[in-house]
DNA sequence: TTGACTGCGTTAACGCCGTTAAGTAAGATG
DNA sequence: CATCTTACTTAACGGCGTTAACGCAGTCAA
């Protein structure tokens, strides 16, 4: 059937096209910017066939996340070779993740920080979730990373999926705030960050 | 001048009943749903009426949320004198910050978690620190309980600056997430509050 | 070959939205 | 009484996400 198959290639092409466009558009203009009929324009379409490809504009944006989340956890999942320490893994992942949040707001933002607008709709909450299902990769990179710690008795004896949860939120405050409150007088940047690591690894080493 | 003060009187009754009638909206349908148009249908008037009164629905919004943070401003100077340890002061204050944003979640959101639309404009930037002028006091109090504990010599030797900002950035994370994120599996979502506090306590107390 | 079917794409429209411009009417001021 | 100010309205602009109805080409069975 090379026919079907030329179709969903012609499919996914232009699936990527919408992608691409979009995601020119949220890294330039930023999310707030971003409307399905400048991504049509940009494509030369007309803004309905967007949707013959994305069920909504959420679908689209979180699909660009996903992109763009897996790049991360590829990031992450190379940690446990680099290095074998769990406790400087945790630090450099920690830190990486960080770095990729404020790399790239315009992604961060809109799959961690804005409610996913329907959390009411039951059809809709597996979809809600998409942008954990590698945010749920990510998150146990850490759990395992914890995991090690605790074993090799390097860290105190905690659960890690609690522990993985509540070191997730902390690096999520202070790379959310830093992306969508810039003008806040922050003072030294860098300081923060490195108090806020301080406290999340000094907070689970052993002693 | 009994006149100018009747009319002064008259504005800022209309001024409240439209804050009140937009933080029962707010309440009520949550932060999405919340238009100018339902505002003014809601207290009899025209939607153009708001924009004497408010310059945009950003203004609206932001003069709402401080009402509100006043609130937590006021709970959160009462602690000195109801707990006087700096340590349990943290932890209680830490607490409250993170039980008020849960409880007023359609306050907290617009005021910490969206982006303040126009970081870029400054003609914005004070109002778009607005948000923070009582968002500061909260952490004027964060920082005064640190430098406390510092004095007091049980915590370590931090900058209370940073450290607070650190602090803060992590319950804002656990918060902020516990609201966006309502359907994440967080297992035990006490239990991770718990461990995010326990971090940002363990982490600085004096060892 | 022809006719029906399928699926991608269109145009037009609905019903929202925030905001602005222009006008109106009532009340204060001289 | 005339004028000016102030509070408010109506109408409209330009945008938005999304849906409904339709067109049209390519595919496939007869």
């Amino acid at each position: 059937m090379g026919v079907k198959d030329r179709r969903a290639r012609q499919k996914t092409l232009l699936r990527q096209q919408i992608l691409d466009a979009a995601r020119d558009l949220l890294v330039r203009d930023g999310y707030e910017r971003l409307s399905m009929r400048k991504v049509a324009e940009r494509i030369d379409y007309s803004p309905t066939a967007i949707y013959l490809h994305f069920t909504d504009k959420q679908d689209l944006v979180f699909s660009l996340c996903e992109e763009t989340f897996a790049k991360l956890v590829r990031e992450l999942e190379t940690l446990p070779e680099e290095f074998p320490d769990p406790l400087v893994r945790l630090r450099k992942g920690l830190e990486r993740y960080i770095a990729f949040g404020l790399k790239h707001p315009d992604h961060y933002v809109p799959a961690f920080v804005l409610p996913p607008p329907d959390d009411l709709d039951p059809k809709r909450k597996q979809e809600s979730m998409s942008a954990d299902s590698n945010g749920l990769k990510a998150l146990a990179c850490l759990r395992e990373c914890i995991a090690d710690g605790v074993k090799a008795r390097k860290l105190r004896k905690v659960d890690p999926d609690v522990a993985a949860r509540a070191a997730w939120a902390a690096i999520h405050g202070i790379t959310s705030l830093l992306i969508v409150h810039k003008s806040f007088p922050w003072g030294d940047r860098k300081a923060v960050i490195t108090a806020t690591l301080d406290a999340i690894v000094d907070g689970l080493r052993r002693r």
